[in-house]
Parts: C-alpha cells; sequence; structure tokens
DNA sequence: GGGCTATGAGTAACCAGTTTCTAACACCGG
DNA sequence: CCGGTGTTAGAAACTGGTTACTCATAGCCC
C-alpha cells in the first residue's frame, strides 16, 4: 500500500536568523512587511499607506506612486487577519452540508464555489456527517468565521433552527423550507416531482408500485414519500425502507421482486442506479419486466444501463441562487422570499410499458 | 505612544445603546459581547477573563466561576478576527483543486474535510477552474487566509510553484511530484497502475489498444501515457484525444470503432464509462468485441454496464493523510517525505479475452 | 518576626490594519 | 491683506483579543 520516499525536509526556515528574538512568537510569516514598515520606507504615515492600498482618492498622486513603490519593494500585501478585525468582516462566506459524499450537496457546492469566486469571496466548507445536533454547532461556528452562510440542513429540527436563525444571519436555507425562519430557503418542489414521475409511470399502465425509502430522518424523503402517498390514491404501493447510497439500492432488489411490484420509485437517483444492478443480477429486465425511476438526475443518471428516468433539479444553480441571496442580505436588501424549483421529468430508458401479465 | 485610559474608554461603547450612532460600523453583530464587558461585569481585568477563557490554572476557581458566570450571561464567545489577529493563526487549512466536479478530488476534500473537521480546523476551499496561472493565484491567496495549504495543481508549471513554494509552505501537494519543491507531496503511482492493466490486457490477448487520452495539461495524463508507451513495447497503440468527462468517452466510441482495436484503455474512469455507453450504442459488445478499462475506481465504476476494471485510488486516504502531513509541518516536525500510493487493479466485467478474429 | 518564594491578578504593550478628527497649507474672493 | 474654504496627510483612537511583566499578598522557613 505505502512506498517509496524521496528526502524533502530541507532546512527548515532561517528560524533565528536574527538572533535576538528568535522563535519570538507562534508561526508568524516571520519576514512578512507589516503597514508600518512600509510607511517607514515611504516616509509617510501608516494612515497613507492603508489610504493608498485601498485606493482613496485624497492621495497625491506623487505619494501614491511612492508608497506604491515602497510596498512592491517590501513585497507588501496587508493582513487578512488584521483588516478582519479592523473592517468587521472577513470577506468568506460559510457552506455546511451534511454529506460531501452526495451528488446534491455536490452541485450546490460547485455553483456557490464559483459564485463566490468571481465576487473574490472565499468559500468555507463544513460537513455535519448527517448529525442533527452537529449541523447546528457547525453552522454557528462556521458563521462566526464568515459573513454569510448556506446551510443546508435535512436533519436539524425546525424550531431548533427557528431558535437560532437569528445568529446565523444573514443566512439562505437549501434544500429545505422551514415556516417562520427569518431567511430566504432554496427549495425542489418534491410533490410536483413525484407526480410527474407517478403520472408518467401510471400512464405506461403500471398500478403496483415500491418505494425505496430514504434515511429516515430526511427532510426531502418525508416529502418525497408524502407526495407519493398523496399522488396514488387507487394504487398499491409498498415502502421498503432502503437508504441514499448505491449499496443500499443494490440491496433492496430481492425484496422488489419478492413484492412483484412492476414499478419501483428510488428516493434518489443513487439508490436507482443500485436497484438497476441488482434487478439485473437477479435476471429482471429492466424496463421490460419493471420500471425503474430515480430523482436528482446526477451526472451518471445518463450513464446507467438503461438510461434513469428521473427528474432533474437545478443543482448548481441552487448554488449560484444561494450566492446572489446571500449577496443581497449582506448588503442589507430585502431578496428574502423563498423560491421553489420545479423539477424536470426526464424520461429515460429505464422505464416502460408495465408488462401485460 | 497609546494613552489608552483602560477603562476612561470604557464609556465610549456604552453610548451606542442610544440612537445617535446607529449602525455606526458595518457588519458587526452589534449587540455582540465583548471580552471588555464581560471583564466589567465580572469585576476583574480583561487578562483574566482571557485566561479563564483559554483555561489557564493560573486563575483561583471562584474568580473563573465569577468569570464564567458573566460569559454565559451576556452571551459571550471570543472573537475568531481578534483571535487570529493576536495569535497570529487562523485556525483553518486550505484546499485548492482544479475542479470540484472530479471524482478525485471530491474525495480529497471528503477525507480532508473529516480529518480537520476532528481536529477542530476549518476548511476553506477553492476551485481554479483548471486555469494554470489561476491556481497559483488562488493557492497564495488561500494560504494567506490559512495556517497550511492542500494543493492539488496538475496545471502549474513545475518551475512556477518552486518560486513559489516559500510562500505556501507549510503546504502538501496531491497528484503529483514536483522534485526540489520544499514540501512533501503524496501522489499515484500511474505508471504502476498502467502497468498493471496492460499486463492484464496482454495476458487476456490484446494486442490492439486504443488509449483515450486525458486534457493535454494534465500531469497525471502525461504520466499514465509515458507509462503507457513504456509497457507496449511491441503492441500497436492508438491515441486518440479525449478528455476528461463523460460526454468525452461517449464522442469517442466511434473513433475507437474505426481503429480496430480490441481494447480501450480510458484516461479515467469518466470517459471510459462514457465510451462504455457510446461502444453499446452503436452495437458493440463489451467485453466480447472490446474490452474497456478505466483509472481511478470512483464509486460509479462497479455501477456501469459491465462494470468496469479499473485500478483503484485511495481518494479519501490521500486526503486524510493530507491532514496528518500537514498537521506535522505545522507543528514543525518535519514529516516531509514524500508518499506513492500504489493503485490496485480491479478486474470487473468490462475486461475478457481479446476476439479470436 | 523577617526575609524569601510562590501565586494570583492587573497593567500595558502588543497583533496590523482602518478611520475619525485635526492641523497645516494653498488658493480664492472680498 | 485677511478671512474663508478645500485639500492632504498625520496623530491617535479604534477593532478585540493575548501575554510578558510587574506587583501585592500570603505562606513558609529559619
Amino acid at each position: 500500500m505505502r512506498a517509496s520516499t524521496e528526502n524533502g525536509d530541507q532546512e527548515r526556515d532561517r528560524d533565528g536568523g536574527g538572533g535576538p528574538r528568535a522563535g519570538r512568537r507562534g508561526p508568524r510569516p516571520a519576514g512578512a512587511a507589516t503597514i508600518s514598515r512600509v510607511a517607514e520606507a515611504a516616509g509617510v504615515s501608516r494612515a497613507t499607506v492603508s489610504r493608498v492600498m485601498n485606493g482613496s482618492p485624497t492621495v497625491s498622486p506623487e505619494l501614491a506612486a511612492r508608497v506604491r513603490a515602497a510596498a512592491e519593494a517590501l513585497d507588501y500585501a496587508p493582513s487578512p487577519a488584521a483588516r478582519r478585525l479592523a473592517l468587521g468582516r472577513t470577506g468568506t462566506i460559510a457552506l455546511v452540508v451534511p454529506d460531501l459524499g452526495n451528488p446534491l450537496f455536490q452541485g450546490v457546492l460547485r455553483g456557490l464555489s464559483q459564485a463566490a469566486g468571481k465576487a473574490g469571496r472565499q468559500l468555507l466548507v463544513a460537513e455535519s456527517d448527517e448529525d442533527p445536533e452537529e449541523e447546528v454547532i457547525l453552522a454557528l461556528e462556521a458563521r462566526r468565521n464568515s459573513d454569510g452562510l448556506v446551510l443546508a440542513s435535512p436533519r436539524a429540527p425546525a424550531e431548533r433552527l427557528c431558535s437560532i436563525g437569528e445568529r446565523l444571519a444573514p443566512f439562505v436555507l437549501v434544500y429545505r423550507e422551514v415556516p417562520g425562519l427569518g431567511a430566504p430557503s432554496l427549495s425542489i418542489d418534491n410533490a410536483a416531482g413525484v407526480r410527474d414521475l407517478v403520472a408518467h409511470l401510471t400512464g405506461l399502465g403500471h398500478r403496483r408500485l415500491a418505494y425505496l425509502a430514504g434515511p429516515p430522518g430526511s427532510a426531502g424523503n418525508a416529502e418525497r414519500l408524502a407526495a407519493l402517498r398523496a399522488a396514488t390514491g387507487g394504487l398499491e404501493v409498498t415502502v421498503l425502507p432502503c437508504g441514499s447510497m448505491f449499496d443500499d439500492g443494490h440491496a433492496a432488489a430481492p425484496a422488489v421482486v419478492e413484492r412483484g411490484a412492476s414499478a419501483v420509485v428510488g428516493f434518489n437517483d443513487m439508490v436507482a442506479s443500485g436497484v438497476l444492478t441488482g434487478l439485473r443480477e437477479l435476471g429482471v429486465g429492466v424496463p421490460d419486466d419493471v420500471s425503474v425511476t430515480g430523482f436528482d438526475d446526477i451526472p451518471f443518471a445518463r450513464y446507467t444501463t438503461p438510461p434513469l428516468t428521473t427528474v432533474s433539479i437545478p443543482k448548481s444553480e441552487l448554488g449560484r441562487q444561494a450566492w446572489e441571496r446571500l449577496w443581497a442580505l449582506m448588503n442589507g436588501e430585502g431578496g428574502g422570499y423563498n423560491v421553489r424549483y420545479q423539477p424536470r421529468l426526464l424520461v429515460r430508458g429505464s422505464t416502460g410499458p408495465a408488462p401485460s401479465r
């Protein structure tokens, strides 16, 4: 598993070079130029250096040039830590998600990262590992180190979120709506997506459905399941506990066969892909014997065999939009209304007419 | 000289309570308690509050209790910005990657996020969008806002990295080795992986190979291609320009058929999956007519049809290990040697005996 | 009982910027 | 020639912590 080494570990820094104040404080860059040194070198006050570095127009051109030259010569860059303190802002926004392995949150991460990056903001990321209380703690912690927060918190109780809502502001909630919470939320109309899927399946003649349920605590799973129950009035629906990962879906295949369902509605694309593989291994034809649908339209959904019928949700768009909302909030503009995105049904090869039997 | 009459200026901030200077500065929490207010409330000095908050043992128990009560009552939490400045460290580490959509970097992100989170460190993430110079700029920027850096920089020229190496320290390079760079690197033995694949394929009788090349600037692609050339002495190898995404591989399928290769070596699992789908659409049987291999073992690789033969690399382990190395470096321990991980061949269903022809 | 030491807590000097206030100076009009 | 005005740049206060010194007191030993 492990292998070769190569040297490395060079001189270390010149640490005690100066001698007298060797190792004076902790891990400071040691040689880093400060505003004071630049001021001294340019023969001006610190205030003037600050003004020049921030492009204030109230500095005469020749002085500004002298300061810039000195800054250049000393390779000076203002300390972000000092600016944070003085300005009271961090130039950073934070994202807290339950699971970085989930394509849903990866999409938000990407969209947010790009939007924030374009605006010159840094991005702090924290993963709560799907623990409800951890979500809350990390959110508070992350928020203290940033100017605003994007929070994906499918597990934390609504009351808990409301109780700390004030301390999290400005923030945006994604993939969830919490009534009464003083923050805009960007969510998916899960019910509409499920209705589209069910309509598609019943249109194909399916009457016996199986639902592969997501994680019990998940708000998204609760919504999808409720919508499914509502949309399948006269039909037979079996709910099978499953999960959210490939292997969960894979493991559920025998149960699906046993129940004799003609169509399987997966909590998400991953369990749907898993069950796809599992069914094939059991010799069940998809979509000839059983139809399968997913949810989310993860990048891989079009490359399964057969390609997965699913509903598409705008993951990166959520990230981009979260940035826009957050930006508005940080500037004191309202922008506090909720958006619920409509998923789009994508019919691919994994669904077909119900077997006549 | 400083004036600071210590309690003389305490008066100052109580006038904010009224209306006169409402909205005085930018986005400060406004009501947030400071160490001074806690000190006042507890009737002690700021130094004592600081000592209590940091668990210094040189405070008498009753005083400590009084301070803690005051802090609790005021809902006080030390300002991270002020601590950063005073301590000269940020409590944060940074990760810079070219593309957050790539499972390779997602794996590192997860491993690093979990390891750093467990150690109570925050994680800053930046995406360079595969631009060589952007990689460098973002790395410098991210490093200035953190105590250490994990850098995945497949595009930036080696000399450029060396020239800024000192300013990035402490840092760890992943998925790449740059001789002479003063930082440990964690990389994959691409050559060994390619050799394993080639041995596997030739063992099955394949003599005409096609390589689906990755992005031209990528260091990983260069290594894999060089290793392929070295490992396929007497064989016929066609190199097809491709890319790194599903669609790139999908689009390359016709060219593969045209060249009459009996085995396709994909730059990574995504192009391999893409070509898998493309070949099936063209009516080419895998592995009966053509064998296909990938690289990286992304989570999806075992769920393609047929499951993808590939080599596995320890993505999350790289992230965890990067944290360990970084931690050692930040504590002044050496730990600066390089590690090159050996990939592991995973034979699945996408490879089989060469057609007899 | 007096000197010595250990201990707890306060003072003030940092960290490295930003910003308000103020003073000096040039320019202008009366 | 003088007062009013406008510009420029500096002095100093401010962001909110940490920590090296310092000092007072209490306990201990001789």
